[in-house]
DNA sequence: TAGTGGTCTAGACCACCTG
DNA sequence: AGGTGGTCTAGACCACTAG
């Protein structure tokens, strides 16, 4: 816990500045030293203390503006990075086994996805118990080869990771009322607040899967973050 | 939708390098060219060459290590990156008019925290609805001038912000039932599926304050990502 | 042990923006 | 208009680690 990380170079650049941020050296708000002014200070080249600044400034400890200089952010803004494991990986990460079983598996259309689309619906179990129920659309006019899948042996989850690759996504987090389906499948009871994430992938402007993944009660997702 | 970046400098090469990820000219877990090699090929020095592969790495999109090279990750990390704003900011931000009317405030202890406690509840209100409820504890031991501060006009959430600074936190997001005292502040019914999240934040050692924010039902957060 | 990424340097030019 | 950060360069040394 108290380990001395002992920084050298840039890191310990930033170490010192953090430190002065909250030894409130330098309170939020305030303009610290131009990098050549801090290169002098620590004796190294102006990269370095580039280096250092710029790693905080996208912490967002530091704002930066050119002539403006650089000024200790006002309010800290808090960014957490979650981090979106495949299913798999985060249920042998807590030590169980995996299991997967597919629920259902037809075609149809959705809203978000153009053209044909193949719906899966899946289970995905932590040491036989249910952990997380998948609703997934996939666009079959972006990947069509998903229609040769029949998606029981291996989920789409996973299949999609080695099938299609995205440049952008969507993801949002929300609390909903376990519906009749997802309470029987999940062993929950009808009405329980059931953590929910829904996902949106697109590669360039096609939209290619449409996920919402429905966890087992009393799930929770975690994350750390370094401020100032 | 379409505007061209039209990058330039390491911001091209790695737009060049995303480019040849997604075409699978480069597909995972294949070991792309060192940097001395594409810093010949694209004409430029090799420390811009590793700006942009650093910067991709740290995206979870290449994996570089010493001696081995670099490698097109094979499960592309999907890291999502949420930001956590001031409560006032989040509703003023969705055009609402921010209210605040404080609960209690007493003096107590708790769990999490060394020493005595100053237990804080309150409403945030979007256009005079109830928005979240923040049930906060506060360390007086870390932070004693909080002994002075009514919370009659000033949230402990912004309040903290002025008079405190913290090295690092933790936070989880989860789905609770909604308790009667929270259904009733937050004009839900009992059982309600809540967005929860909870934070705690320390400073060094020093554990500064636990929150609880519970959030009206229908609330949901939402974040973006860029991936491979 | 040799090859790769990690980092530093000293200098330079430029884009941006505040005063 | 001038100062600040953003970036690039060419070269160098070092740390790590795979083979």
């Amino acid at each position: 816990m108290s380990a001395a990380p002992q920084f050298t170079g840039w890191q310990a650049i930033q170490a010192e500045v953090l430190r002065r941020i909250h030894a409130r050296e330098w309170p939020p708000g305030q303009t610290i030293p131009g990098e050549v002014a801090l290169a002098q200070e620590f004796g190294c080249a102006r990269a370095t203390v580039n280096r250092a600044l710029q790693a905080l400034a996208e912490a967002g400890v530091l704002e930066r503006r050119r002539k403006a200089g650089t000024r200790v952010a006002l309010h800290p803004v808090s960014k957490a990075t979650v981090t979106i494991p495949l299913i798999r990986q985060e249920i042998e990460e807590r030590g169980a086994a995996y299991g997967y079983r597919l629920l259902r598996r037809q075609e149809g259309t959705h809203a978000m996805l153009t053209g044909p689309a193949l719906h899966v619906t899946a289970l995905h179990f932590a040491d036989d118990t249910p952990f997380v129920l998948e609703a997934r659309h996939i666009s079959l006019s972006v990947i069509p080869q998903a229609r040769n899948e029949t998606f029981h042996e291996i989920s789409a989850n996973e299949w999609l990771l080695r099938n299609a690759s995205y440049t952008s996504g969507d993801i949002t987090f929300s609390a909903q009322a376990a519906s009749a389906e997802v309470a029987q499948h999940l062993g929950a009871e009808t009405g329980a607040p059931i953590f929910v994430m829904d996902r949106m992938t697109w590669d360039g402007e096609a939209a290619i899967t449409a996920v919402r993944l429905s966890y087992v009660p009393g799930y929770r997702i975690r994350t750390v973050i370094g401020g100032s």
